[in-house]
DNA sequence: GGACGATATGTCAAGAGTGACATAACAAAA
DNA sequence: TTTTGTTATGTCACTCTTGACATATCGTCC
């Protein structure tokens, strides 16, 4: 079983999808700590069903073209709350600002301030973003956030890391930005 | 121009090394925002050089097997210098901790609460290591970290960065654990 | 009737990255 | 002398992931 196989399954956990359904899960919902395009989708959907993890169905519609909606089997579920406990395995973090940091003495001051605030803005916006959707949830879902076996805190727990990560990304780059600033000025 | 290929002329820009140096460095140092194994190394190397981005002589050596050590060429400097400014293309993120969280709910509350402990433990002790390393960075590179213009300015600023995501990843795993365990007590 | 956009499902070639396999020089210890 | 460990360089098959290509249904707007 891949990660991505265990992803889709934590989708289907919640509520029975279709395989277009899952596509735009990946994009936007689930899609700041796990993303997947149609084309990995698709295939791996097939490998779910062929492993027993989960049957679909063709549903016919009227207004829309018809589809197959997935739907999580016993097995599936036991698999996925396997899963959920194990320590997960160490992968290699690669971002891309922070390797260009490593070489930002040899570059022009100005632009490097340049880059560094744009990224501090790309990161408040989604912090901005987060942080609507957090004030969402804590109004709407209050109950439910009093109970760890509810799906609401799970995807609540997540935000908080979204959330935290948005905050102290976006604090570092001006941290970056500042120091340049402060101590080359107008070179 | 990969990735990778800007991550070795990054590391070629502040000395000359082997593809054996520039193993070590991608599995320690730098390891941390970006990492490849010599597997991957060798052959970049190979394309950088029919790129004209580097170049390299064989050092022969008595107590050890020759050795082929790398430079970069005025080429590859200009590349770097370019490709450091340039806003860094969006990666999705992939963090298969929060995966699980988002599927927490189904977890034994007891596994659940063992899993993020272990995880702020493994996190905190990054960060102390990370920690004892800026102190002695702050402590021997007093002068070096007032000018950015310094390889010492950049190392520092990406440790800051590993240190603060460090902090805030413990911390989260700490708030999820006590949430779980206040929430579910004993169950 | 035709164009366009959303819905819906699929395949395929190519690149990034890993683990395993392979070879060899040299030192030190058994 | 053989073995073990480090240094050193390389290849290869496989997995994961993406972007491009491909097809089809259905509603709406012109």
């Amino acid at each position: 079983m891949t990660t991505l196989g265990y992803a889709i399954l934590g989708l289907l956990s919640r509520e029975d999808l279709s395989g277009y359904d899952l596509t735009q899960r990946m994009a936007g919902r689930v899609g700041y700590f796990w993303s997947a395009k149609h084309s990995q989708i698709y295939p791996e959907l097939a490998r779910l069903e062929d492993g027993g993890y989960v049957t679909h169905s063709v549903v016919e519609q009227r207004e829309r073209p018809d589809k197959k909606v997935y739907e999580i089997t016993a097995e599936g579920l036991d698999a996925l709350k396997e899963w959920v406990i194990q320590p997960p395995v160490p992968r290699p973090t690669r971002d891309e600002l922070t390797l260009k940091t490593y070489s930002v003495w040899l570059a022009d001051k100005e632009q490097a301030v340049q880059l560094f605030r744009e990224e501090e803005l790309r990161h408040e916006e989604q912090l901005a973003h987060y942080e609507e959707l957090r004030a969402w949830m804590e109004g709407e879902w209050q109950e439910d956030l009093t109970s760890t076996n509810s799906p609401e805190f799970a995807s609540y727990a997540t935000l908080r890391r979204g959330i935290s990560y948005e905050r102290e990304y976006a604090a570092w780059c001006r941290w970056v930005a500042d120091s340049i600033e402060r101590r080359e000025p107008s070179e």
